[in-house]
DNA sequence: AAAAATCAAACAAACGTTTGATTAATTCAA
DNA sequence: TTGAATTAATCAAACGTTTGTTTGATTTTT
């Protein structure tokens, strides 16, 4: 069960890993940030690597979006599928930014292997999903036959170069460091249009 | 001066550290596999940080490419720029993947500060370049009106999210875990092919 | 003979984790 | 509703490791 506290000690940690990364933060450090005496951590979760489990699973679902219900709706047509992937994807990762940071961490290193196993898994069902749209579309030859797992890189690939570097992402867009383009509306819609475009001009004909 | 010695040390801290990361790896662990005394580390470098410094001058050059040539070259088209970019991006970082990790390591923690705006400099300058064929291809209308920047992060985040987990790569090609796509020529060429038609299909009219 | 490189050993600091005492919350018979 | 009994939560302190780094002696090279 996740009580309040549980959850309280999560928050705090998914925004110090996505600062320092997961061996680069210290108990210590979360406890204070949270504001908890050290034992808690280990209390609560057994240990620090079963807390980063604990995270993991707590934002689980996050992870899947709303990948089910657009591959599932028999009223929409592929083009129609891939945009409301695009929108969902974009929202659900400029929402989320330290959990993604975080994930991708982990993706980078790949420690802890069972942990690294997992997340794959779950990245892997969801581009396996946007596959099966694709190649749906270029069956009813709707879209051009294209690289349907590259297709993925792309469009995944594109807003993650984003949620990179905050700075970097200032830099390119000439704002200075105090500006957010996470929480940006404006900025959120030019990333959608861009991608909306881009996979466009590839898969139609 | 960089001696062989050194060298060596930062080659295997390379590899090290794109395995388990900056803060995951020990100066004992690196020690042991470059077979030489701990304390050689903080007799060549002075320090595990200053090691990282190091590392990153040590590649500067590579992080560079030859983007400078084929900016200057003035037989080239746009469309030709673009793709000689492609090709020698790809190439870069597919013949070097643990220093790329490392990189982005680097960028995804963001601790060191003056090591991460080191890096962002970097990376915003073959950005920029990149930017400026993309401006002239739109004013002399042999392009299409493009969102420059965003182009720039599908180009270099399509390539980086293949690099991501060579696991999640092999999975998505249907390969089993002993094939290492990043040495494939097959691979490489598949790469560069998509990268190419996608961005000759929304770049040109 | 001087300088550079290598080594085992030791350093203090920081790490994740555990302990045992103490406080707070919950339970339940009276 | 009360109050003792039980459980859960919190805490400062300490545990044993591991960390990056330094030392001072020893070997190798110049």
């Amino acid at each position: 069960m996740i009580t309040d506290k549980k959850e309280h000690i999560m928050n705090a940690a998914i925004e110090l890993f996505a600062e320092k990364g997961f061996e680069g933060s210290s108990i210590r450090d979360l406890a204070s940030r949270a504001d908890v005496n050290v034992a808690m951590v280990n209390y609560y979760f057994g240990s620090k690597d079963k807390l980063f489990e604990a995270i993991v699973e707590y934002k689980a679902s996050f992870m899947r979006g709303k990948m089910d219900e657009i591959e599932a709706n028999k009223t929409l047509t592929e083009i129609e599928k891939i945009d409301l992937i695009i929108e969902n994807y974009v929202a659900k990762i400029l929402s989320n930014p330290s959990f993604h940071r975080i994930l991708y961490q982990e993706l980078l290193m790949g420690e802890r292997e069972a942990m690294h196993e997992n997340i794959v898994k779950v990245f892997v069902r969801n581009i396996t999903t946007l596959r099966n749209i694709i190649e749906q579309g270029v069956k009813k030859k709707v879209f051009k036959k294209v690289d349907p797992e590259l297709t993925m890189a792309t469009l995944i690939g594109t807003i993650n170069q984003v949620m990179l570097s905050k700075a970097m992402c200032n830099m390119l867009m000439d704002r200075d460091g105090s500006f957010d383009p996470y929480t940006d509306l404006v900025f959120r819609q030019r990333l959608i249009k861009h991608l909306k475009q881009i996979i466009h001009s590839y898969l139609l004909n």
